[in-house]
DNA sequence: GAGCTAACCAAACAATCGTTTGGTAGACTA
DNA sequence: TAGTCTACCAAACGATTGTTTGGTTAGCTC
């Protein structure tokens, strides 16, 4: 009640000194996506109303729809906007290293750091949508497939000898790190880092013939 | 439309020549409980509505509220017969084996079995809730609690040597384990008793000095 | 066969949902 | 300064949601 949707148009009030960036076009855009990202992080997707995301932006709900056809086209663009941006962080991290071990763990290093400490970062996972939801689905994987082909392609080139499967330990490697916000407190003594080494290192011996 | 909420009341119909159970006692309770595990391991919690639930057993909505006094106590019911059923699975695996090694890969492999070929054990697992229902979240974790307890105690009975923390190393794991259901297609080749095999072995190896 | 109860039906309730429609203030362009 | 467009407001619409309330009937007991 005490915050109405905010007193009169403000729109691209401030910055008036500022060069002749083209303004005034989508601005509150990112915002919107923002707030939202942070509400269904914490209260998932069938819980954050389009209300909800209305008012945390000062906004009425059907204003939403200037900027969004539709709520599932709200989150599909959020979604391609969290894969962005965790593969261009496990890219970086991933080029700072040459041994290809080493490689694999800082590209799960960066995966597990965007999952666990980016609240934004609505996980690349996000298993929420039960297979029903088909065309929503395939969206969202098509979205993340090159994605796990990167680690498809790290995996393959730890050169792993014969009797280890290359796919079921990415699979394993990877559902064990999708896994971890389920047990993950940000309060404990495990960091994403030394996380992402012990499972990395784990597998390692594994592999040594 | 076609299929209106069944002609009159039926009830305990058939079987009348069968001594003195105490029938008449909650009869369909069974059926209605098994028609909501298949919708919502289809279709998940919120995608599930108590109409649909009472179409699937022929009743009309209101009379589910004879049974469950919401729909939220009745998904607590539905989580405590899987994770019951889940647990005398893993027990009795783990009782058929001797060496610490098989037994853990023998509980592997009933987990496996129960979240990817039995439909209607709604996965222990579901982590769909999100974090802020954390009342009904504090149930369920509260009915898993016994089971992960199990699971810490195979991976002691390992011994496993000193640079191996034996929680990460089980929390990897069933991480790994739990994911599975994603990426998991019942028409491929990998059978959830492969799968655990070959999780436990890449494991066991990373363990031997 | 009277009475009781388990197991429903029938119909609604209030709330919430995603979405649509029509209007409008302010910034920008010419 | 007139006109256009952006970025909203205001208000509703229809559908769906979990749930409640009061009645009804078949089967059981006595």
């Amino acid at each position: 009640m005490s915050k109405t949707p905010q007193a009169s148009h403000r729109k691209t009030s401030q910055a008036p000194t500022s060069g002749n960036e083209r303004r005034r076009q989508n601005n509150r855009r990112e915002e919107l996506l923002a707030e939202a990202a942070r509400l269904i992080a914490e209260k998932g997707y069938e819980g954050t109303s389009m209300r909800d995301i209305a008012a945390a932006v000062g906004m009425l709900p059907g204003s939403l729809y200037y900027h969004f056809p539709s709520k599932e086209e709200l989150f599909v663009e959020l979604h391609a906007q969290a894969v962005t941006s965790i593969n261009r962080a496990v890219d970086s991290a991933v080029a700072r290293e040459s041994d290809p071990w080493a490689r694999l763990e800082a590209a799960v290093a960066a995966h597990l750091e965007a999952m666990l400490e980016t609240t934004d970062t609505i996980a690349i996972v996000a298993p929420d949508f039960p297979e029903d939801r088909s065309e929503l689905n395939l969206r969202l994987i098509e979205q993340r497939d090159a994605y796990e082909a990167k680690f498809a392609r790290l995996v393959d080139d730890l050169g792993l000898s014969k009797p280890v499967d290359p796919r079921l330990f990415r699979l394993m490697l990877l559902g064990a790190v999708n896994w971890s916000p389920v047990w993950y407190r940000r309060e404990g003594k495990a960091n994403p880092a030394g996380i992402a080494r012990a499972f990395v290192e784990m597998l390692r011996e594994a592999c040594k013939p």
